[in-house]
DNA sequence: TGTACATCAGTGAACGCGCGTTCACTGATGTAC
DNA sequence: TGTACATCAGTGAACGCGCGTTCACTGATGTAC
């Protein structure tokens, strides 16, 4: 078996995802369609909708996998770090290395889907930030009722540096070490700002 | 004159501009192509060619225009604030706003061209911000060397927010007032950190 | 243990559509004499 | 002041292409008896 030429495929539903990944990681989103995918597959077009209800469905699927392996990176950045702060720098340095390193599955993981997916993200790469927030709330460096919108504001910080810097705009941000470490160091003073929001209202006064 | 049929269109360039740009609003990037706008103005194909180079760099015009329009409501925001913080956040505000009133153009902005537009954007959304920067230097509450990573971190932060906001993700941020106005708060607070990176440095430790 | 048959996972040809772009052309405009 | 002509800004038909999707089909697989 193995290189005997098989009518039935095996596991065409995977086959399909890894060939728009690997599509994905080489050029974004641009190639994602059935007629393509079926081609790199060398399957006919039609097989795909065994699988998948349509072309717009297999994207979305493709694009969670992005998703995920985002996570995974995450997750693998966080997993040697103990240290509450040392955490939270780890899971944002990881979504913009990845960001910067796979332009294209990060592109794609982002593309706006018309149709979500019927899964929900495993792992979740919102989730793995968020976790990092709650993190820095049990260790009472921000209050519970902040951690929405800090893991709102360190989401926009670290997704929009990623999206920027990983862009084509001739102004985009520089991407070495020095920029990212310091993107990092402002983001955690906006995360627990003057300490807590309670004392911030103590020290200062209005506004 | 005026309701007459004339063969020879005026002024078509601005006209598919124009019509570049409704579109835009109405439904994003989807329809931004020769034959769709063509036929909005009323026009063959063909005659597109006369005023651009390709379908490619008339989006890329369109494109710019959008961001053009960002950048006059930033520009209009930032008219009536004195206070350099305030003067930052009314442009941080705009920038958000601009992104949730009309996600159609902000996307139309943002999209990845292949092709450059030939003359620099005027007023440019990116120099605004900038400005609004060195205002903050100019007050002494950042120094000159740290300028261009604070730019950096404003507008990814800014940016990220209207990105996701204006996204479909189920999981986005809301868009309240409170969020926006607490997004805006941290986004100062890392922004001019301890006061400036040097009373930092004397303050605490390594890491 | 072998055979009949239902089910499943593919094939291959064809569809209509919109895309960007080209061609040879023609109607309108403006300028030189 | 009128006419000839170059130039410019459009027309309209046609290209090849890739897209998503459908159709009637057939080869392979697995299960019942």
């Amino acid at each position: 078996m193995g290189n005997m030429k098989k009518y039935h495929h095996g596991n065409l539903e995977e086959a399909l995802l890894t060939a728009g990944l690997q599509e994905a990681k080489a050029r974004g989103p641009r190639n994602l369609g059935v007629n393509f995918l079926a081609k790199a597959v060398k399957v006919s077009p039609t097989a795909v909708y065994r699988h998948f209800l349509s072309g717009e469905s297999l994207r979305a699927s493709i694009s969670q996998q992005a998703r995920e392996e985002l996570a995974r990176q995450m997750l693998k950045a966080i997993a040697t770090q103990t240290d509450v702060k040392n955490r939270f720098r780890a899971v944002g340095r990881a979504y913009i290395n990845f960001a910067l390193n796979e332009p294209g599955l990060f592109a794609v993981a982002f593309v706006a889907c018309e149709e979500g997916p019927q899964r929900e993200d495993s792992p979740s790469a919102w989730m793995v930030l968020q976790d990092s927030i709650l993190d820095i709330c049990n260790a009472k460096l921000i209050e519970a009722s902040e951690v929405q919108q800090v893991a709102s504001f360190a989401w926009a910080t670290v997704h929009g540096f990623a999206t920027l810097a990983g862009g084509s705009d001739p102004r985009r941000p520089k991407t070495n070490e020095k920029t990212i470490s310091d993107l990092l160091d402002r983001t955690w003073s906006g995360i627990i700002q003057l300490g807590s929001k309670n004392s911030a209202k103590d020290k200062l006064g209005a506004n």
